[in-house]
DNA sequence: TTCGCGTATTAAGTATGCAAAAGACATTCT
DNA sequence: AGAATGTCTTTTGCATACTTAATACGCGAA
């Protein structure tokens, strides 16, 4: 057999479809934070048994998004105000390691290349491309910067970010937003790790800040503030 | 009622119980490294159904202890060398946010305390009880640090540490390592927070070096160096 | 009216059954 | 002999039935 077209037939399991969609739901806040998940409706939703379900929201608990109590049920995470801040500390702290080994690693072709696309970014670009391009884009910094936890780690930080961040889309100007990243970008192509780490950490906190600000204005979008 | 002596009845469910003895013999390495867990045999084992044995071991797999194959079962991971070096990696980092903390509130009476504690510390202790010392004042300094979700990440990368400490145990003499603990206090205590990074990072670094060390000189302890 | 208690209802926790996939082994064909 | 295919066994994935805890509701007594 000398072609290898196909590509399997079946990729996923049930739990994990169940869990992507419900996950996505989650992040995206189409299931709004505080809500309850119950086994029995979301498996009639999906026209499947409770089994699969309740292994995705189990798997949801484990990643933090959603806090299971005993016999009472499932609850999608609440987050505070404290909540984001703690997030992001551990975001910088985290991504700090992406960009000191992207300093001394210095992959110039895609540093170049995110530099030229953040360059093409104005502030009357759609909301929705804008955040997925940032995400990419920090999701390629821990993919370069070659430790393997990385991502798995900013996986779980990042998806409880995004239920706050999402209530800020917009809030932030994405040209400034990118001017930073460029920072950021430049700094890791002169391998100066004492600038790149300042100029995520000022990234980070400006975003932080942005959002900080958004919910002090909307109590109603996360959990009380403490 | 003025007085509120009990506990719950009954505490945990199943899943929690199969969940934590399961854990604990992975991170103990009872059950080795790459082996495979059969939800069958451990159903027979816990003489209970194959329900919450399942739950329990997909919990394990989103905290990265195990991995999950389709329809091929669940396997204990088998840390490498390079896991073991990005693990501490991101451990320092998330630390150095306990520490960089510490150093701005600086809890006197829990450091000082602390401190006396590693003073008694000589090289005939017993191994697991230095473990159970050194973990206990890991955690207390997530704990004081106040970022909620500090102990929830560095749980998760612990556990994996755990597996690869495990082989190392004695490996580095208890005394030197009570001093860096000693030198990491102190420096918290004169809030320097400059010091107590760095302090943190030798004390991390010569631990990982300690368990790398080991592991080349002992292939079969995890997976295969890369 | 409010508190306490008993009952009903709902939903989670657990057990079990069934279908189907993966691996092992035997068998056939070249 | 070796490769390929068929068959059997084991075990996972999912469905479903059963058990039990938590909440809501209603009624009666203080």
């Amino acid at each position: 057999m000398d072609f290898a077209i196909f590509t399997p037939a079946v990729t996923q399991n049930l739990r994990e479809v169940v869990y992507n969609q419900i996950k996505e739901a989650i992040v995206n806040c189409i299931i709004p934070a505080g809500s309850k998940l119950s086994e029995l409706e979301l498996s009639r939703q999906f026209s499947i048994s409770r089994t699969p379900v309740r292994e995705a929201i189990r798997q949801l608990a484990e990643t933090g998004l959603v806090s299971l109590s005993s016999r009472r049920g499932a609850y999608v995470i609440l987050p505070t105000a404290k909540d984001a801040e703690d997030l992001y500390e551990i975001r910088y702290a985290l991504e700090a390691i992406s960009v000191e080994r992207l300093c001394a690693s210095r992959p110039e072709d895609f540093l170049r290349r995110a530099r030229a696309t953040f360059e093409e970014v104005s502030n009357d670009w759609d909301a929705n491309r804008f955040m997925k391009l940032d995400t990419e884009f920090h999701a390629d910094l821990w993919r370069l910067a070659g430790n393997n936890y990385l991502g798995f780690m900013l996986g779980k930080v990042g998806d409880i970010i995004q239920i706050c961040r999402h209530y800020a889309i917009g809030n932030i100007p994405k040209a400034d937003s990118s001017r930073e990243h460029i920072a950021i970008i430049d700094a890791m192509l002169s391998s100066n790790a004492e600038a790149a780490r300042q100029k995520l950490r000022e990234h980070i906190e400006r975003t932080r800040d942005g959002l900080l600000k958004y919910i002090s204005t909307h109590p109603e979008a996360t959990g009380p503030a403490d």
